[in-house]
DNA sequence: AAAATTTATGCAACCGATTGCAATTGTGTA
DNA sequence: TACACAATTGCAATCGGTTGCATAAATTTT
């Protein structure tokens, strides 16, 4: 059929008007007349003209689209952030590239490289588990185009941060058990040069002496918290000791999932022999036999407020202070797995 | 600092050469010098040129960028199918636009017209639940813009559809559960105008017939699969029938899970009482008490064949035969929700 | 009715890379 | 030395919107 695109040139042609104000009739250009903008918007409507992007954003040196860097997209957390930023920038005429890590700090390299090279009017990370470098954001420093880390975020670069208040989290988690008799309790947590991670475990220490049990080495265990790392650690470590863990904070549902079933598979039960709380509410911990207790929030919360700040501090409107940090609350969800007392 | 881009003109001005020639230099055109090459690519990467894409598409009228719409990423299925096709389209040099549908028709319409503004080259796409009518599609096809189709495809629309024999597991999902002693067996799913869910129910059907057990409709029931949906055809249904299941096949493993859980809390026992059959393997699957028997199929490599058949007609290289079906295998994997026999 | 505004529209340059065709330089051959 | 031919390089138009400035037309003010 008609595959040839139609320009504002072309819809010029037929109006008998200019380029100039078929362009300014499009964007509701104050200047123009309204019957005139209605002849534009129809015959536009009817010929199926579409904005060149290319064009208009090689003019205007804007790409109207924010990039979104995370480790995976895997888990009801990500899909809930990803959810809340689209709903918002979408409305603010802005698009999205996503993009997984896949936990590496080469792929997100390589992915900060590709959305620098898209022109990407600004940047939403959640960093990798083991990235230490973060030279390759200095490129969007220098060039001033804003960053936002979520969750995991860079403690060193001066940007916006939306997170949750992972020392309180991990203190509640951690009092919660003791609450429920445990004495032992292990802390099982990946890298601790991730904020997260270092912060729960912070959260752990510091429950831990306010109820002056005292903090045991052997029971900290931090890797990457994969299904092998999970069993590994367990299997071939914990299980043989001489004395186990009376409780396990573990910071994911999914490896709270994987703990749970090898302990039960060892003969231990839940809550009894070892309480168990996970973290983040994933649909996970609601089905395991018995549920798991974990922290819950607010992932579609947390990606609005990232695209509001973001999107503001892109129009212009709200720069004063984007250098701040935002911290949502949280909750504790209690389940079978950790209740021991009514 | 330096806040200006650099363009091919500033490296002609430096090099006292034309901006052709710096732009067939970068492009390792074969008619430019090797040393006049060496000094492009050299002063070129010395003082951080990136090439204006904009400029590049806007000339080339091609925008290397390939589309993505599914309606969720928060599945481990998903997120391999979404590694799969991303390494393959890096590596032959193109962009990845993914966006969710969130299950909905509204969505995808929106989606579609903003993947078809930002000119993407191709469209890959798994259906929303109910997505009924196709026509957002249209523009694509009109303007020839190849579109795949995965997993839930639409079947009249002529392209290139890359999914499981959804016929064969719904088969043999069905045939395990009555090689296992179930007689009535019920059938949970989605949609039925969705292919996966309907091709699924006659494998199902047909499993029944081969095996000289009659299909009763009551044992069939089609929701859009969510928590509450699952609780309220079981709690509000079945479970207060005279003569319960004594098999449940039901097409994702999130839905399976909800389900053991809920008949556990009736005082079911799994499989004994119930024997269940979940699908997609995905990671829930394992960490249920029982863990549930399902049919596990390769995300990634289904990533990886969408991606190369796209690819290989986008480069002109296979446009052979781009209205096939590819069918990808899958397999039962036998777990405690449904072994009643050794 | 002339002057001052306001309202609408157009001209032309520009954003940065690509490419058909022509031009220049260099090498080999008669 | 002259000519054919290959190897390099450049000119200039093009892709489709955007926008500062100028101009023309309509309306208001004096």
């Amino acid at each position: 059929m008609q595959d040839k695109e139609i320009t504002i040139y072309d819809l010029a042609e037929r109006l008998n008007v200019s380029a100039t104000t078929v362009s300014r009739g499009l964007q509701d250009h104050p200047a123009i007349n309204k019957k005139t903008k209605k002849r534009i918007f129809d015959l536009a409507a009817e010929l199926g003209y579409r904005s060149n992007k290319f064009a208009s954003n090689l003019r205007k040196q804007k790409t109207n689209t924010i990039g979104v860097i995370v480790p995976r997209l895997n888990s009801l957390f990500m899909s809930s952030v990803l959810s809340g930023i689209e709903k918002i920038v979408n409305n603010a005429g802005y698009n999205l590239i996503i993009s997984q890590s896949f936990e590496h700090e080469s792929k997100e390299k390589t992915n900060t490289t590709t959305m620098f090279n898209s022109r990407v009017d600004g940047l939403i990370v959640s960093l990798a588990s083991d990235t230490e470098d973060l030279s390759h954001f200095d490129t969007f420093i220098r060039k001033n185009i804003p960053i936002i880390f979520f969750d995991r975020v860079a403690e060193s670069i001066q940007s916006t941060k939306v997170l949750i208040d992972n020392f309180k989290a991990g203190y509640k988690a951690t009092e919660h058990l003791i609450q429920q008799g445990c004495k032992k309790i292990l802390h099982i947590t990946g890298n601790p040069s991730r904020n997260v991670y270092k912060d729960r475990f912070e959260g752990y220490k510091k429950a831990l002496n306010d109820h002056h049990i005292e903090f045991d080495p052997a029971l900290y265990i931090s890797n990457d918290l994969t299904e092998q790392a999970i069993q590994d650690a367990l299997v071939n470590d914990v299980l043989k000791r001489d004395t186990l863990p009376d409780g396990l904070f573990v910071t994911n549902d999914s490896s709270a999932a994987f703990a749970l079933t090898i302990f039960k598979e060892a003969g231990l039960r839940i809550p009894e022999d070892i309480a168990i709380v996970g973290f983040n509410n994933d649909l996970i911990s609601k089905v395991t036999e018995p549920a798991i207790t974990t922290i819950n929030y607010p992932g579609n919360e947390m990606g609005e407020s990232i695209a509001r700040i973001l999107i503001n501090h892109l129009d212009g409107e709200g720069d004063l202070s984007f250098t701040s940090t935002v911290l949502l609350n949280t909750e504790l969800i209690v389940r079978g797995s950790s209740q021991r007392k009514k």
